[in-house]
DNA sequence: CTGATATAATTAACAGTGTTAAGTTAAATT
DNA sequence: AATTTAACTTAACACTGTTAATTATATCAG
């Protein structure tokens, strides 16, 4: 009865293949210039099969981003071995986060800006992996606090201001690639710094 | 002679027409469900006619969003009136900015997301109407540390860093509505509040 | 091995898109 | 009144997301 199973296992590996396939057209033509019959040459099946696997194309958008922030899960994960300097954790947290949407810049886009704009209603629900980004940042905001190095602030309001920092020296960064912009590297320090020295005790 | 007077004041007439008709479209419906068919059944011309005044759909988008980074520099100019107290200025200035995109999500978007998203290498360029925002803002910066009210932070690099944060809370709280923020006048100032102590003398 | 069944994938089609080139109408000038 | 000039429209192209109907294919029962 291994069948089903190894249909399934087919059916899984089509279905990664697809996603993988949207993945790069979309970040490297954009959202907009992608059409179904693209992602559907690319893999060489016809347009229509995706939507076997695909509600349509802003479903398929999400799946393409809840890898992504997978990865940007995973990769803020790996800095909270540390519990020695909380702060210090934070601001390394924060720079990784800004360089994680440097390095995958239209990925970053494509799950903060545009799979808002296209999936109404999107409230980064009850359990998702964009809701595990934002506990682990409250987790450290919380340390902080336990630990003394910040005032007894408010951690939840903490936590969505320091993302909103965070999310917006990204999104210039990226969307605005020509500003004068003050060295990269400076600008991001001295946003997460400024937000840190703002919340000590 | 007048008549070439008056054929060019019908030609900005229309011209202001097709603007205010995509930036009605635009907000209500969204830049991508918004076709140039629809603009100019709205006034009752040929689509066509158009693109006798805009390049292409980019570009007439480019209108909307000029016009938009004007009313948001006419509010801020406002505030500057007041130079005695130049930090408390600086904090209505932020909070200006990001209830101006709340006010008017959609066009914030349109300006500062979609915008740079269609219209590629947009840098912010020399003299743009956005650069002057951004001048405005570097200005009081600089007031907060003639007055000795900021340490002798860089300029520049503060402006930015300040952009950055109420640019991220304007967009976060636009983007996941359904998101359970704290209250958003509570985030708002926790944002603006924790940069200004930060950058404290 | 054959025939029935379920599933996967395809073809054809619809209504709509941004944009261009060619053609038409109407106004202003000579 | 004839001609030039500007404003606008019609027709068309190549493409879009998506649905319904259809065909091919692989699995199962006998």
């Amino acid at each position: 009865m291994g069948v089903k199973e190894r249909r399934a296992r087919e059916k899984e590996q089509l279905r990664r293949q697809i996603i993988a396939a949207a993945r790069e057209l979309f970040v490297n033509e954009g959202y907009e210039n992608v059409s179904m019959r693209k992602i559907a040459d690319k893999i060489e099946y016809s347009p229509t099969m995706i939507y076997l696997y695909f509600k349509n194309k802003a479903d398929l958008l999400d799946s393409v981003c809840k890898e992504t922030l997978l990865n940007l899960l995973n990769t803020l994960e790996l800095l909270k071995r540390d519990k020695s300097n909380p702060v210090e954790t934070l601001r390394k947290s924060g720079k990784a986060y800004v360089e994680f949407g440097l390095k995958y810049p239209q990925d970053y886009k494509l799950t903060f800006v545009v799979r808002p704009q296209f999936q109404k209603g999107l409230g980064l629900q009850e359990g998702s992996v964009g809701e595990r980004v934002f506990t682990y940042l409250c987790a450290m905001v919380s340390e902080c606090i336990r630990q003394k190095a910040f005032r007894e602030v408010d951690v939840e309001i903490t936590g969505q201001a320091l993302w909103s920092a965070v999310h917006g020296v990204t999104l210039l960064l990226i969307d605005f690639p020509d500003f004068p912009w003050t060295p990269k590297d400076k600008l991001i320090d001295t946003v997460i710094h400024t937000m840190i020295d703002g919340l000590r005790a």
